[in-house]
DNA sequence: ATTTTTTTATGACTCAAATCATTGTTTTAT
DNA sequence: ATAAAACAATGATTTGAGTCATAAAAAAAT
């Protein structure tokens, strides 16, 4: 799990350059290196567990990561997907709760660890990081809410529609235009929320209406318009 | 909507007594009351609709209120329930967007409002009123994430029972026993996220298994270990 | 008090999406 | 290279839960 290598300086890490931690000042900067303790991950690996108690919230500097729940036969729905720059495992630090989703690797990850009291004492000295966690959690709960809805309410069509926009927003675009992510059909099925066989089926309807097409792995959005029309958004 | 009455004093009020504003010093809490504004809502009446700008926190001192989202039918997807000492609309006012949600009375309502002014600036200079506020948004977060697990994987019969122990947790019981609120069957199917008529159907299916008993309008929850049985939790 | 509206209750029918089953196709491991 | 495992694709079948329809009961309005 743990391997040899030269830890990312926080300081260059987009962490603190464009994201949550980009009000640290410099001292605090320096103590989040000095404290921070960082690991590589290879894809599949847990980087933690449903039930285990927090001792500190981790910040990834590069890689894939899913966060999910394990319902009963032991399907995963997926909770929130995490990259470069994003911040892991604050929610249930924050409520000083065990997790209530497990972490795993979807691409090969290099993840720091910033202890609890550190990250706290920050929270507390910093009213600015403070802020910013507030709306990084007020942003995370629209978004789960939204999705409630949408579940409750929208056709597996329409969310899977809103869910490859959302791919194609979070991970971007790479020179032919795909998806910037190699996501298998059943993590899709558990971002949507229904079986990978359904998944399955609708991505080659999407792929047969020319909405989207298959360059190997990976998927490309081609008509951005037809897609919007068929999750039936209109803002 | 509004209507001359006695404001509530916010010294004796639940919600600095019990809840979120009890990290708040007296200097605090007197501003607060010159600076709030309160007025008493009819059931049915909305405080705040989908789409409008936040200009302050809600404050709930009496009442029952329903945040909801309307879907492409106009069906309301419930997405949290509020009652007395609890606050309303900070999420959006936090991440400083338009609200996400509509919130409506279910039961006459005294509701006070703080400007965003004033509560920003309690933010900004009580480190424990920001602890607390990240505490709420994380607790929101782990609820809505726990149910849109449910919505994708648990069939709408365990969803019913544990919206009503649910109910029964959040509203407390009469001395009957019953949930000590009045709930359409319409706005627990919006809760669940499935028809009223399903509702009415599972409803009284529980009752003829003497999961639960029909008092008038309300529901009494009559054999707790078998709707949890019903509802598939483990823990 | 009586009409109107809303809420609850049930039955009949339909359909979206899950499940089960099989085969082809990549990846990964040996 | 070849075996084994994981993933993707499709067809056939089943079913949970939604929709539609109608009626009874309860609340609200006149």
């Amino acid at each position: 799990m743990k391997s040899q290598f030269e830890h990312p300086v926080c300081d260059e890490c987009i962490s603190h350059l464009g994201n949550v931690f980009c009000s640290l000042t410099g001292a605090q900067i320096s103590e989040m290196d000095s404290e921070k303790n960082c690991s590589i991950y290879k894809r599949g690996q847990i980087i933690f567990n449903e039930g285990n108690k927090p001792a500190g919230v981790y910040c990834v500097n590069k890689g894939k990561i899913k966060l999910f729940q394990t319902g009963e036969e032991g399907k995963e729905q997926i909770l929130r997907l995490v990259k470069e720059g994003d911040i892991l495992g604050y929610r249930s630090l924050i409520s000083g709760e065990v997790y209530s989703g497990t972490a795993a690797v979807m691409e090969d990850a290099t993840v720091c660890f910033i202890p609890k009291r550190t990250f706290f004492d920050f929270l507390h000295t910093n009213s600015d990081l403070s802020t910013k966690m507030m709306q990084l959690l007020s942003h995370d709960l629209k978004e789960a809410e939204a999705r409630l809805t949408g579940l409750a309410q929208k056709p597996v069509r329409e969310r899977m529609a809103e869910v490859l926009m959302m791919l194609n927003e979070f991970y971007g675009t790479d020179k032919e235009g795909s998806i910037n992510a190699v996501i298998s059909r059943e993590d899709i099925a558990n971002i949507v929320g229904t079986a990978t066989e359904t998944t399955i089926r609708i991505l080659s309807d999407f792929k047969s209406e020319k909405l989207i097409e298959l360059v190997g792995k990976k998927i490309r959005i081609n008509n951005h318009q037809g897609l919007i029309k068929t999750a039936h958004i209109f803002d």
